[in-house]
DNA sequence: TTTCACTTTGCGGAATTCCGTAAAATAATG
DNA sequence: CATTATTTTACGGAATTCCGCAAAGTGAAA
């Protein structure tokens, strides 16, 4: 695992969370900054010091303060960063969900993970560090697409539902008998298998249990 | 869902997860507080008001500072609470994980869930708020024995393997050669089965979708 | 109303999992 | 070495899932 990271975020409160997250994977020096300007500094230095970061991990849209700054936003220092240091991984943490964005920042800039702040925020960026550690790509679910050129990934509450039940250890047959008794529509073993094939596809499964073990990967159930 | 949601959580930076998921929670009433002492009054305060809270999110462990403070600790705090106001539902959410403290606090204290800060801290919060409101009660996989007298469960890491490999994908047949192939035994389908079939019971599961779902929720794989 | 596109359902066979029984192999014991 | 216990493997049938095809139902447009 990486040993030493730096995270760049501009909100006062410190986000407690990634630096739960990075200690629970082993990371040993972990250090945090508030202005972009501050990141480019503390990188450049510890590249003198000899002691480089492995990592950073950046937030996209700071707010501007009284401190004149050379970086506005994270772009600015990600695209310096990558030019300068293409050798520093770097992993994305913002709100924004812009497709447009996120692909931008993959292809073009370099970037090596982006993860959406949200509710599973914090889940997704250990995996991301886990992947990009990897040396490979990682973006958050809601916005792979913007990867794949393909349509949006369609995943409505009603798959949701199924496959909570389906984790839950109930078979197609009893989950059809309890939609059934529930209303819930479509509801025939037929319809359930077939709905169940569609998401094995779309998520590249074999089989249901390795679809129950992506989803919950994901976050979803 | 709960309306009004009262969090006691003493770290300066407000836990913005914890705020994200009560709001994708559709909580439309969010107070937070740093000081146990805080939590007592705006309780009391919202019962005098005719607007009392109706579920408390507190962390256990509160750093002292300068501030003179009645109540020291989340569990000081959740006596009174319980004794004072019954009524008021309470969600503790903690990195403490020792069983000893969960057991006292849902059977003595009367807590209704017990949320261990953790990589999936957040999904189990709102898994346990959602929970509560339908007045049962919760912990964390991590700490569930805490509820069970029995020994700790029984799992080595063939067994996780096996789980892994099954949560990958593979079927029984691709696991027992790719098993055969790497020199781990036994290898045989039968023994897969067998073996499948002897964790099933063990995890109280009806298949092996459920339980792969299970060994995910507590985080073995 | 008819046509057309799409969704839902039904069904049958192949593949896989589930479950019990039993033989074979291995380990432990005297 | 012989005996006993335990683990591993083999096998067969029942249950379930997987997969493709076709019929029935539904809703929108002509």
């Amino acid at each position: 695992m990486f040993v030493k990271v730096l995270v760049s975020e501009d909100m006062d409160d410190i986000n407690k969370g990634i630096y739960e997250s990075l200690c629970d994977l082993g990371i040993q020096e972990i250090h945090q900054v508030q202005y972009c300007d501050d990141a480019y500094l503390k990188i450049k230095r510890a590249i003198l010091d000899d002691a480089p970061y492995q990592l950073l991990i950046t937030d996209l849209s700071f707010k501007s303060d009284h401190r004149e700054q050379r970086f506005s936003s994270g772009e600015d220092l990600i695209k310096i960063i990558k030019e300068q240091f293409p050798d520093l991984k770097i992993v994305v943490y913002s709100v924004e969900d812009r497709l447009q964005k996120v692909r931008t920042l993959m292809t073009s800039n370099g970037v090596d993970a982006y993860v959406c702040k949200s509710r599973r925020g914090l889940i997704e960026l250990s995996k991301a560090i886990h992947t990009v550690f990897k040396n490979e790509t990682y973006v958050s679910p809601q916005v792979e697409q913007a990867l794949s050129n393909k349509a949006d990934l369609e995943i409505n509450d009603y798959d949701i539902e199924l496959i909570k039940e389906l984790s839950n250890g109930l078979s197609q047959e009893a989950i059809s008998m309890l939609f059934k008794k529930n209303g819930i529509t479509p509801n025939s073993v037929s319809s359930i298998e077939k709905r169940l094939n569609k998401l094995r596809i779309e998520f590249k499964a074999n089989n249901a249990i390795h679809l129950v073990a992506i989803v919950k990967d994901l976050g979803l159930v």
